[in-house]
DNA sequence: ATTATAGTTGAGCACTTGTTCAACTGTCAA
DNA sequence: TTGACAGTTGAACAAGTGCTCAACTATAAT
């Protein structure tokens, strides 16, 4: 009898057993999906890597980028709620930053895989 | 005047000039973002970590992520495509394998900033 | 106070995406 | 060769997402 929710019997109960032991609380996993989903949009990601280079307001931001105030300002509140980026008024100005240096590592691990994978 | 595909001006020109020449080749940054919007969805991250303990059957991981083999097996040619996975047939059995050791690395850069958030 | 510019926000809309469903191929066993 | 099961595929649909637009707040200058 196939399994409740699936349409196949376990055919290496072994092998399933053995991973599902050690997979990690369903949540942990979760929420490292969750954070390359934040970083799996162009917008973000040129964002996250505009302000690797140096902290910068939103204005130019989007100017860099070309794109809206509002669009960038849209993104940077995502990036805001994940706790990837900070940031500080200055005068009329709000300046972003990158909030972690582990963003940093996982975008060099990423740039190495694709480097790579292009030759 | 404001820049014709924005709605304002470049306020730190330096820094935006400055940033704008660091700016990798588009498609290389585009490419990176394409990599984390494929990890960032649950099931494909849920795959790529179990593929990561052991080679898998369609089946296998369909039983342990308890899903049908046809929402499986399209989530894993969208790894297919993007070079992530590999597969070898066994009989009636398609066995699957992480096609790359980035994408471990990749992962445990994630996993270290998602545990260190959280405390 | 008034004006101008930086930035934020919510609603709306077009577009994308993941799963389901049904039909299909491939391999093995009887 | 027929049946059973592993796996794939395309269409369809519901849910999610990113940008636009317009209205708003905040700060500074006149």
């Amino acid at each position: 009898m196939a399994h409740k929710d699936t349409d196949c019997e376990i055919i290496h109960a072994d092998v399933v057993d053995r991973v599902r032991a050690k997979m990690p609380k369903d949540m942990i996993l979760n929420e490292v999906s969750t954070l390359f989903k934040i970083m799996g949009d162009k917008t973000r990601s040129h964002i996250l890597w505009a302000l690797d280079q140096n902290e910068m307001c939103v204005c130019d931001l989007a100017a860099l980028l070309n794109m809206t105030k509002s669009a960038i300002s849209h993104q940077l509140r995502i990036l805001r709620d994940a706790h990837l980026v900070r940031f500080h008024r200055e005068g009329k100005n709000v300046f972003y930053v990158l909030d972690d240096d582990h963003v940093k590592n996982i975008f060099e691990k990423a740039f190495e895989h694709t480097v790579e994978k292009k030759q």
